[in-house]
DNA sequence: AACAAGACCTGCATGC
DNA sequence: TGCATGCAGGTCTTGT
């Protein structure tokens, strides 16, 4: 579920229910994810005052009030609910969280890929996790020739390279797909032949797909957090993501969409429109 | 240094 | 119905 416009759904359901609020109870239902939890992150939780939420890349920061931030990353299967105290735990429950007037956040993960993370408010940008990270695709200064500089040496194929999260933070496999697609370069292009005018356009393609999956989002996932975790209507505008041997849109090409593997991961593509 | 493959986990759809 | 297989929105580690 979770990329860069997923991440920023969630962020901006959870501000509204968490921000302000004094967290009463914490329950660890577990002591780790892809990685441990920080030590004493129950303690840390309880009695701490919820700030500014705010996203890096795929990272959720939590400010609390205790000069702390927390890092959660969603990994593939991660979902954030809230609720009450009405409902049960449900399996993968990981961590809850109880807010002051009621509210109770979940942390659900199945597969565990996710990671919560603790450091100390004004570190965040040189925690290991988040140091190197590449551009935010949606500040004002994400251009054509801020994304090649990025690309500038790579030999590996462009697929590949935005999916490095040093790159461009928030990309993910259906985005950078839909992105290559909206640009119309191909996926197996060298990296750092996207310059000049490639680069404008795929620069100026991945922040309109991130813009209207966020949009999408948004309308759809509006009471995301409140729900069981259901993507958001982009899913249904995805031109080439997940539809191998269907027609591009507008495209007469007989052989549709195809899928091919690239670093292990499905790429999807249009053989015509794509160079 | 750069790149690809492997590993980490569970759940689900598919096919026999 | 049961079982095996392959696939999944990520990324850290290992090996070439």
């Amino acid at each position: 579920m979770p990329e860069l416009p997923e991440v920023e759904t969630v962020r901006r359901g959870l501000a509204l229910k968490m921000t302000g609020r004094r967290i009463v109870h914490a329950e660890l239902r577990r002591q780790d994810l892809r990685r441990p939890f920080p030590p004493m992150l129950a303690r840390t939780l309880t009695g701490a005052r919820v700030g500014r939420l705010r996203r890096r890349g795929k990272y959720i920061l939590v400010e609390l009030d205790d000069n702390g931030t927390l890092l959660l990353h969603l990994g593939m299967s991660g979902r954030i609910t809230t609720g009450d105290a009405s409902t049960p735990h449900a399996t993968h429950d990981h961590v809850v969280l109880t807010l002051d007037d009621g509210t109770v956040v979940r942390f659900n993960d199945a597969r565990r890929f996710g990671l919560i993370d603790y450091t100390r408010r004004g570190d965040e940008e040189a925690h290991p996790l988040l140091a190197g990270m590449g551009p935010e695709p949606l500040v004002p200064d994400f251009d054509g020739r801020c994304l090649a500089a990025k690309l500038a040496g790579k030999m590996t194929p462009i697929k590949a390279a935005l999916l490095d999260q040093k790159v461009v933070a928030g990309l993910g496999n259906i985005y950078v797909c839909e992105a290559l697609y909206r640009a119309g370069l191909s996926p197996r292009r060298v990296a750092a032949t996207v310059t000049g005018a490639r680069a404008e356009r795929l620069a100026a393609a991945i922040r309109a797909v991130l813009n209207e999956a966020i949009e999408a989002g948004g309308s759809s996932l509006r009471d995301y957090v409140q729900s069981d975790g259901e993507l958001g209507y982009f899913q249904h505008r995805w031109a080439v993501y997940g539809r191998e041997g269907e027609p591009c849109p507008g495209c007469t090409c007989a052989e549709g969409v195809r899928r091919v593997v690239q670093s292990g991961r499905s790429t999807f593509f249009c053989a015509k429109k794509q160079r």
